[in-house]
DNA sequence: TTGTAGGCGTTATCAA
DNA sequence: TTGATAACGCCTACAA
């Protein structure tokens, strides 16, 4: 099923081994790889030689036999999609700075969905990769059940475990409820919810929200599909409030959806935020602190998130989920409390 | 200067060899790697068989062999930074989707200045990668030679190629003189150009836009340094517009730096868009279409960019420098023509 | 069509 | 402290 890849790309000269510096050095092979390994023993005045050798040819230690002797490449593969969402990017950016303190190399997947992760991941295996950081949820117990035959430590992002996979979550659900409090705390009574597509962060958060809102005596809130992007959030916007319904507070699944239901609620019905409708979105990306946004939303904690999912990849501990705290950030999207 | 990964990250067990197989299929070993090689001459009994036993194992081919007998490996190294503009990950995304359409891997590289880059392109260079995609440009020639002397193919999107390295560029200068004109159609006459810092991309599109201005008999604009993100390119604009300086038409070097300006101009001065300012971005990132931004830009083909870097990387064409034709969008924060 | 044997560039083991 | 040698797992002749 794998294959190399067809048309050689830009043949390159080949490199000089260590063969060829242990000769110009007049030493042995093993002397060169001695001084190029970490904790050698090697006499001042031979590395000395080598390392002009070495210079000369402009050698570079080759890692791939290591790989083949021991198995482990250093290479970590690192599953993303949703490239248009900064929370995803972010997370990326923060796993590879991670990886790279740690002297691991990030091997990038990019997929849209997680249908096709394992059939990637098994082309990845070629090259003995060490393991895998998905930032993409698993959806299905199936595929987690594919990716774990391939035998490699596997770690989710904000997905579920199936019972197989490491997981690190923010607590979702936890943060779900905070947006309930938070809108009827501001005086909203007439919720509306825009859900993502399935997956765990989205269940979740929905979980949370449905579930304090019922402990609160609430009636459950209006709850539409939006995607996680812009352009479907709008769209989904622009539906609930064309039902007759007027919701007065909107908790969002993701901040670009709470972005385009803010264009959606302003520019098509000429609605005031908070006034008229509160607004609460969710990752707390760049873009909902600039100016003209100003959104309240929940963030998440990508640095932590990022750390404990390498901790749980590369330090094997006993726990095999994490949860990470949000945090609730306030602004100019809903009503500042009135005690 | 190099070494391996300090600590083991979660040992897998060693994976199965072809040598195993062929033991559990009563073959060679031969004939499992014929079997797992794309035009191989097998009979289709012995390849049952194998593959049997193959999957029994879970066998999985390992690539590394055949990288070290032909020094290629599959792998490029995608250099980037800037993880918090959109152009940058979108183009992560692309070229990433593009190399793996043509069955190469991607080693990505995050650095936020292109200082160390020769360094851990070095450490790369372990893996026999094949080559560089760098989406962050390459400031100075001394780097780009050493980069060079690595010996692999390099691609510098939106840089100076220093005589050295390959390049892919959107047309920044023209697309500079199209911001001028356009300005100027708009009727502003009190223009300021909001810089980026030092970079290739930021130099020819203010070489452009002040260029068209002197051509068209105009006095030299107003000039900020307002980097390339949002925070740096608020304060850049309330600054500029403290001076006491009120222009009526802005060109930003990009769209962060544009939505930044928009939310400075409006929050901080009361002035309205486009009636008391004009102003122009540059990459059209998603947010540009936002209706509640609705930010006129240059458009870069990023689908270009990401095309034509695989292709300069991959298929070693003989031109060096490629050039991508920018696109104006029109929106809302630019008066539209009278006639 | 299949098997045998040599080699890719290291690291690890042992002997000197 | 250094050198010789055997792996690692596959590919590629070449032989059968």
């Amino acid at each position: 099923m794998p294959s190399r890849p067809p048309r050689p790309p830009a043949a390159s000269l080949p490199q000089p081994s260590s063969t060829a510096v242990a000769r110009l050095a007049g030493v042995s092979q093993s002397t060169v790889s001695r001084v190029f390994s970490a904790g050698a023993a090697v006499s001042a005045k031979v590395r000395e030689r080598v390392m002009t050798a070495a210079a000369e040819l402009n050698y570079r230690p080759n890692a791939l036999p290591g790989i083949l002797q021991t198995g482990r490449s250093g290479i970590i593969a690192v599953v993303m999609g949703g490239f248009y969402n900064p929370f995803f990017t972010e997370s990326l950016q923060r796993v590879t700075a991670i990886l790279h303190a740690r002297r691991l190399e990030t091997m990038l997947v990019e997929t849209s969905s997680d249908g096709n992760i394992e059939e990637i991941v098994g082309d990845l295996s070629r090259y003995r990769i060490d393991g895998v950081i998905s930032l993409l949820a698993i959806g299905s117990a199936c595929v987690a059940q594919q990716l774990e035959s391939t035998g490699l430590p596997i770690v989710a992002v904000n997905s579920f475990g199936h019972g197989i996979l490491r997981t690190v979550s923010t607590d979702n659900r936890g943060a779900g409820a905070a947006a309930a409090d938070l809108l009827l705390r501001g005086g909203s009574r007439r919720l509306a919810y825009l859900a993502g597509r399935d997956s765990a962060s989205q269940s979740e958060r929905e979980a949370g929200f449905l579930g304090r809102l019922a402990e609160r005596g609430m009636p459950p809130p209006e709850v539409v599909i939006a995607g996680f992007s812009y352009e479907e959030g709008y769209d989904a916007t622009v539906k609930l409030l064309s039902t007759g319904f007027r919701p007065d507070g909107i908790f969002c699944v993701d901040d670009l959806v709470a972005i385009s239901a803010m264009d959606a609620i302003r520019q098509e019905f000429g609605l005031s935020i908070p006034e008229d409708v509160q607004v609460i979105g969710f990752d707390n990306i760049p873009m909902a602190s600039w100016r003209g946004i100003n959104l309240t939303t929940l963030n998440q904690d990508i640095e932590a998130l990022a750390v404990e999912s390498v901790h749980l990849l590369a330090d094997d501990p006993p726990q095999r989920e994490v949860t990470v705290p949000f945090r609730l950030i306030e602004r100019g999207t809903t009503r500042a409390p009135p005690g």
